[in-house]
DNA sequence: TATTGTTATACTCTATAACTATA
DNA sequence: TATAGTTATAGAGTATAACAATA
C-alpha cells in the first residue's frame, strides 16, 4: 500500500466511523419514537448493565456529568432506574428497576430486528466487528 | 449462542458502534481545534472527493440540505471550495479548490497520525473493518 | 483540597417550513 | 407539479461554570 493511499484510508475510515455511527443513532431515534420515549432514554438504556456511580453512565455515553443530573431524573420519573447508595455518601449509584430491565429488553428486541448490523452480517462477521470496535474504542 | 445471548449483542454492537463513531467526532474535533477551523469543515473535507452536487453532500454527512447551504457558503469564504455549475441550472456542484485539497491531505495526515483505527489495528484488521462499516452503511 | 453530583444558563448544531429558480 | 438550493427561525441536545455535600 502507498503511503497516500494509507492517508487516504485514515480519512475514509474515520468517515465511515461516523457514517456508521450516525446510522446506528438514527436506529436508536426510529425504535424512541415508535415506542414513545426519548431517544436519551434508550441510549442510557443501552448504555446499562449493572448499578453504576452515575459518572459512569456520562463516560459511558461521553458527555458532561451534568447531562446525566436531568436525564437520570427523567429515568427515575419513568420508574426506570433508582438512584441508589455507592460505596461513599458522595456517588449515587443507577440501578435499572424491573421495569427498566423489561423496557431493555424490549429494545434489544427491537433493535436485534432492525440493525444493519444484525441484518446485512453473518454471526461471525459481528463477533469480528465487536471485536474491532472495541480495540478502538 | 443463546437467543438472549443474541439479543444483547445487538444492543451491545449498537451501542459499541454509536460510542465508536462519538469518538471519531472526538477525533475530529481535536484536529478541528489543532487547525482552528470548524468541525463541520473537516468533516465536510473528508467526505468530498470529486465535484458532486450539494444534495449530494448533504446525504453524505447525513443532514438536510438548508444545513449545507451555510456550510459551503463558510468553506467557499475559506476558498477551500468553490459552487460550479452543474448538469442543470437547479444544480451547483461543489469543487475542492487546490488550498481545499491541500488542506484535506494535512488533514488525512493528521488522522492517520492520531486515529485509535490507525493505531490500534493492523493493515488486515482495518482492511476488514472498512468492509464490514460498509456493508452496514 | 479534590471529587460527586446538582443547578442555572448559554451555546452549538441541525431541522422545519416557506421561498426562488429552474425543470 | 417536482426538484435544487436558499433563507429565517426554532428547537434539541449538550456543555460550562458556580455550587453543595462529602472525602
Amino acid at each position: 500500500m502507498s503511503e497516500q493511499d494509507a492517508l487516504s484510508e485514515a480519512r475514509v475510515l474515520s468517515y465511515l466511523l461516523v457514517a456508521s455511527s450516525d446510522k446506528a443513532k438514527d436506529l436508536f431515534a426510529t425504535i424512541a419514537n415508535e415506542m414513545d420515549i426519548p431517544v436519551s432514554v434508550t441510549r442510557a438504556l443501552c448504555a446499562m448493565e449493572g448499578p453504576a456511580p452515575m459518572s459512569e453512565l456520562a463516560s459511558r455515553l461521553r458527555c458532561d456529568k451534568s447531562y446525566i443530573t436531568p436525564l437520570a431524573d427523567q429515568l427515575e420519573e419513568m420508574s426506570l432506574v433508582k438512584r441508589v447508595p455507592g460505596p461513599d455518601r458522595r456517588v449515587k449509584m443507577l440501578e435499572l428497576t424491573p421495569q427498566g430491565i423489561e423496557l431493555r429488553n424490549r429494545l434489544e428486541a427491537r433493535i436485534a430486528e432492525l440493525s444493519p448490523a444484525m441484518n446485512s452480517l453473518t454471526e461471525s462477521e459481528r463477533s469480528v466487528l465487536k471485536t474491532l470496535l472495541e480495540k478502538i474504542s
